[in-house]
This record gives C-alpha cells, sequence and structure tokens, in this order.
DNA sequence: CTGAAAGCGCTTACAG
DNA sequence: CTGAAAGCGCTTACAG
C-alpha cells in the first residue's frame, strides 16, 4: 500500500501540487476542465490529503477538546454525545477526557490538549474559581463551559437559569399552599449550588416566607448527607409543611425521576439543547470568529415537571 | 502571547535545534550539562513541542479512533472510559465515534479517521461479515475490536468466550434438575448472537437434552420481541420446565440485573478487564509491534453470577 | 556529543 | 487561471 501525496496527483493530472491544493480547498480560482480532471483522479486514486501537514500551516486542528469529570454519568454521556454529534456536522472531531474530578488530572488533561494543538475546549463542570484554568486561559486558547460557569464575568458559558429554576420550585409549593418550605443544597464550589441557594433565599424573600436557617441543609450531591439532611429538616420543631407526606421537588430531570415507582415533581433543565447549543456557538461565535470577541453567555429558562410527589397541602 | 518554537529554545539556550530535538525526545547522546541547561529554559519559558510539526515526520499521531454504536449505552461509556484512561496512561489520546449502528455513519467516521491519521482503529460492535472494514482494512491501518469479532481468522480481538457463557448457562440449569431448557438468542449478525447460538446448541447435544426447534426462539435484542418469545415458549405443548415460576438466566451482567427487584441470575462478563486488556494489547502488540505482526486473539472466561431467577426443579 | 542540511506534505502569497 | 518558491516546526541521518 503505497501513500499518495499531492505531489503524485499533481504529476498524474499534468498540473503543479498548487492547482491540486486549490481544488482541494474549494478555490474558485481554478478552471472548470481542470477542477474535474483532478477531482476524478483524485477519487480513481483514493487520496486523501493529510490534515497533520496541512494543520501545520494552517494552525487548526479542527479538533475539540471536551473535559468533564465523568462520561458514565449519564447527563454527560448525553451530552456528550450531542456536542461530538454537532461538532462533526461542523467538521471537527472531539477528545474526551474524563478527569473524576480531580484537578491534577484536568491539568494532565490540559497539557495533553495544549500539546495536541487543540482549536479550542468546552468544560462540562467548571468550579467557579478554577485558578487552573484562568492560568491555562492565558495562553489565549478559546473556551467555554456548559451546565456550570465560571464567576469571571467574561467567560463564555451555555447553562441553566438556576435561580429561575429553584423560583419556579418554590413558587409551585406556595401555589400548593405550603409556606414552610425547606432546601438542601448542593456544594458551594459550582456556579449550579451557588445560584440555586441563591435563588431558593431570593424567592423566600420575594413570598416573604419563613426566613429560618435551619431550612437550609447542605446535601453535597451525596445520599448519604442528603439522608441526614432530610433526617434534620423532619425532626425540626416546625418541619416543612407536611401534606399527606411531604412535597419534594427535585433538580435535573434524570431518569429516575420519571420512573413509575417515585415520579418525582422536579425543575428539568434542557440538557440536550444545551449540549447542541453550546458546541455550535463555540464554533460559530468564538473559534471561527476569533478577530471578534464576542461573548457568548447564554441561560437556558428551566421547566417545571410536576408529577406525583407535590401536592396541595391538607391541614 | 508569543508561541515558542525549539528554535527560540536553541538560541536561548546557545545550541542548534537538534540538540534541543534530541533532548525533548530523550536522546542519550546529550552531553549532562547542555540537557540540564535546554530542560530548564523549557520549564521557565512554557515552551511546548508542537505535535503536528513531529507527527508529519514520525507519521505517528498518538491518537486513536474507537467506534462503537453509542455512549450513551452503559456498556460503552463503561468500557470507553476505561480504554480512554489506559490509553492515556500509554501516552494516546481517544477519539470516540459513535455510530448508532449506522453503516454510513461508520463510514463517514472511518474516513475522518483516515485523514486525522489516527494510529489505529478499535471497534465496540463489528458485525461479523462487515465488508466495509474490510476494505478500510487494506490501507494497512491497524485495527482490533472487543465483546465481538469478525469471522476472519486473522482479526485482532478480545472478547468474552461466548459460547463457553452459555455451556455454564445451560449446566446450572441442568445442575437444578431442568431438562427443558429453551433459549432466546440475539441477532445473528454479531459473533455473540451466532456463539451463544453454538454454545447452547452444543451444550444441548453434551448434556442429551431434547432438541426441539421450538425451544430456540429469535429475541434479536429487542424488549419487543423477546416478550413475543417468551409467550410463544410459555404456550408450547411442552413448555420449558417449570419450577415454581420459569428459571431465567440473562447475559451480560448489566446492572438492573441484581436490582433489588429483579435479581437475575446471569453470565457475567468481565467487561472491565476486557476495555484494559484491548487498548493495551493493541499499543502494545500491534501498534508498537508493526514488524511483527503478531494476532491478538483473547477470549475471556465468563462466570455465571446465581441470584433469584433460576432454583431447583419443584415436580 | 553537536550542528548543518534535508525533508515530512501541505498552503499561500507572489508573479505572470 | 496557474506555477515556483518559501515556509509551517519539527526529526533524522550524516558528518565531524
Amino acid at each position: 500500500m503505497i501513500k499518495l501525496t499531492i505531489i503524485d496527483i499533481a504529476n498524474f493530472a499534468g498540473v503543479s501540487k498548487s492547482t491540486v491544493s486549490r481544488v482541494i480547498n474549494k478555490d474558485k480560482h481554478v478552471s472548470k476542465k481542470t477542477r474535474e480532471k483532478i477531482l476524478n483522479i483524485i477519487k480513481e486514486s483514493g487520496y486523501v490529503p493529510d490534515n497533520i501537514a496541512r494543520s501545520l500551516i494552517t494552525k487548526k486542528t479542527y479538533t475539540i477538546g471536551l473535559i468533564i469529570p465523568d462520561i458514565i454519568n449519564p447527563f454527560y454521556s448525553e451530552t456528550s454525545k450531542i456536542i461530538e454529534d454537532t461538532l462533526r456536522k461542523l467538521g471537527y472531531s472531539l477528545i474526551i477526557c474524563n478527569t473524576n474530578n480531580r484537578s491534577t488530572l484536568q491539568n494532565t488533561y490540559l497539557n495533553i490538549l495544549i500539546q495536541r494543538k487543540v482549536d479550542g475546549i468546552i468544560f462540562g463542570s467548571v468550579k467557579t474559581n478554577d485558578s487552573n484554568i484562568v492560568k491555562f486561559a492565558e495562553r489565549g486558547l478559546p473556551y467555554i463551559t456548559y451546565h456550570r460557569r465560571l464567576s469571571d464575568k467574561k467567560s463564555n458559558f451555555v447553562i441553566s437559569d438556576d435561580i429561575d429554576g429553584i423560583k419556579l420550585a418554590v413558587k409551585h409549593l406556595i401555589d400548593l399552599g405550603h409556606r414552610n418550605i425547606a432546601y438542601i443544597s448542593g456544594p458551594k464550589l459550582f456556579s449550579t449550588g451557588i445560584n440555586r441557594l441563591r435563588g431558593f433565599i431570593e424567592a423566600r424573600n420575594i413570598f416573604n416566607l419563613n426566613n429560618n436557617s435551619d431550612f437550609i441543609q447542605e446535601g453535597g450531591y451525596s445520599e448519604n448527607k442528603s439522608w441526614q439532611a432530610t433526617k434534620t429538616l423532619i425532626n425540626l420543631p416546625i418541619p416543612p409543611t407536611v401534606p399527606k407526606d411531604i412535597s419534594l421537588i427535585g433538580y435535573d430531570n434524570i431518569n429516575l425521576a420519571s420512573h413509575a415507582r417515585i415520579q418525582l415533581t422536579t425543575i428539568s433543565v434542557a440538557k440536550k439543547y444545551m449540549a447542541k447549543q453550546v458546541a455550535e456557538l463555540f464554533v460559530k461565535k468564538i473559534i471561527n470568529n476569533k478577530h471578534k470577541l464576542e461573548l457568548v453567555q447564554v441561560k437556558l429558562k428551566p421547566k417545571l415537571v410536576i408529577r406525583k410527589t407535590t401536592s396541595k397541602i391538607s391541614i
């Protein structure tokens, strides 16, 4: 199996390699006749241009890195798949990196991606103040985050409006007659955790609810911690309002929420749309638009999905 | 942000770029003094060698393609993650491609990966006779499959021994006193489906079981089809042996099998080990060993995991 | 142990 | 519309 180069094609067609290059790059300044001749030879010969050689000159690899905590987590496998699909249609390939939430591994990946000359990096779960990303950003490599954002005002992101989401949840409970509403929070090193908590506090003020600080418990996205928090809440002198049982709203419409035996009322995040948007906007507004310095800062509206775990208060 | 090249480092160190290159590539023929000086300058300056330029000469990209049906399927997200992790430790990056089982998309990806000059391709779900892969293989690009194999005797693979797996299952049922044993098969275009069926037929002969052809029903990995097949089996004049209900063995120890309300006895495949092996053997035995033409053909032993869906026959 | 030179397979002004 | 030449940032014989 001999590997063909652009020179082989040029010789065979009786033209210079410049002309072959123009045909490959869809340059208009080639006569129809020459173009067709070359195109034919390329097809017949099975010649494939070497992207490596091309990248060396153009400084574009058409490769993007995706840094996520864990592809086994359904949120990330679903969004990764859509990101990959969207990028492919735009001519890009994706290198997926699982950090397992370890910042040393994230740094390892950042170095790998820099050395591989990726055109940019998408982050799926940034900590609000990640000094390593700030340092890396100084290299001038374009990046964007989804699901979570950096606190930096000039950062690019596509996220769900977490403040609004919690307000939807609180409003729903109030509409059902509840007044004592508690909140089990996520970790505060992510914008998701920070903003949902902020949304809860704002909602309490808007609706004039009990400001009892016991009604906010740290759950930390851990089953165990959340279970402890729940017990604390139930044993409060004035526990959260109780209908038949307790009205309960989750966040992120994970598959388990709709399970027949669970039927959790939930705030639903448009994760598929988010994934498509982050990939498209990153390529179109940032990577292919380097001169313009346009910021991408998108907050998607969450939705309330009412199922069986919330109901009217029964006094 | 100015981009440094090997020439900048060379000038700064007062040596030629050849010497810098040797240091970067850990060539021994450099004096300790020069080496340390250069290493220091590299560190201080934040210089990162350009892998693209290097690849153009070495013809190695240290990139591997992984072609799977769907990263959302837990089997593939779990194995992909391990493959990626294993490859990273060996110095390789991974481009994951989801075909959704569509051969046109697989071809698209094959072309992309060829153009990107990947060092090899790992396939997660090949059809036994995939003419496109055969055609592609003629390009001389190394490849290997896992989970499923090509019928081609000279192909590389790491799979589970599916024939043996079914035999384990049949033997277990016989040990429990069953004699009328039925089998709901998978699609025959995969080695998994073919070999499990073959294993079932061989087991019937070995244990002198009823050769009734009604006891083999096509399930096609589809819930609906399998349900039809089950009804057909139950309504047979002589149905499969019935204890309290029916003894049932699944294949592939998916998470649902161990669910508290399911407790399916199952043939378990060492998928994590399989993933690690396919990545390691591919790099060590095939990619880094091109001259030797060594075949990698590994069949891992499956295990029987006994839970609650199988029990002694009660006459 | 070190350097000068050639070359990997392309693209891109420049000139015609 | 087309070609000759320079160059992208490295590696690698070859020579000393």
